[in-house]
DNA sequence: CCTATATTCAACCAAATGGTTGACCAAACG
DNA sequence: CGTTTGGTCAACCATTTGGTTGAATATAGG
């Protein structure tokens, strides 16, 4: 990959994480791969808004989609965070991952998000 | 923090790191204080335009202002960045800081925004 | 074949984003 | 004092974003 399609990748991801409900999306990809009915199904929003958000996360490459049938699948591609992961770890030094903290971090968010849907 | 305050926060964080411009900033901070006049320097767009993006970073938390004299110095404050990037360790359960390969990738990064800008 | 289901597309809208310019204010300088 | 310097503010503009609705497409089921 060229230097400016990296820093441009860069930008797809940040830009998809800073919205509220692809990152729930993401979550709950953690768990298992959907449909996209089923994604949508906890957000108090429209299909086609979800639709437009999973294309979002593709273009970003953070999940995959693959059709079979009539239904399309989401796959979660958590190597596409890597690059961003580690441009921030590069500020901070962070502690590698506490899992359980990690755990409890999501629970907490993911209530608040659905909350929020 | 609440729990909306802290997905709030996180919002502004993703939000910040999306754009090119302010991530060079950071970077640029990385190596040592500035002001916001030699922050504005290497980038081919107006003061203001600069002054905003600051003002974006500092409403994340990502950097502090402070004014002495007529001079405003930008000191970066990457703690702020921990809460996201935990969350996205959470996925990848990337292996722990690897310095080397990130200073190659932030040169490479640097060299480039440099370049756009 | 007809209908229901899964999903996207297209047109539209309000609000946010990222930039500009020119006026403005405060501190430092001569 | 008057002027330069550092920085923000305000108004404006084009583009993007995040949502809506209704129509369209494709597959599955009876």
């Amino acid at each position: 990959m060229t230097q400016a399609q990296n820093a441009k990748s860069i930008d797809l991801i940040f830009a998809a994480l800073a919205d509220p409900t692809r990152r729930a999306i993401l979550e709950m990809l953690l768990e298992d791969d959907m449909a996209v009915t089923d994604v949508a199904e906890p957000f108090e929003m429209s299909l086609a808004a979800i639709s437009k958000h999973l294309t979002i996360l593709m273009r970003a490459g953070l999940i995959a989609q693959e059709k079979r049938g009539r239904v399309k699948w989401c796959k979660l591609q958590p190597d596409a965070m890597r690059a961003s992961s580690i441009w921030m770890q590069g500020f901070g030094q962070f502690e590698a991952l506490d899992l359980e903290g990690f755990e409890r971090f999501l629970e907490r968010e993911l209530d608040e998000t659905q909350d929020m849907a």
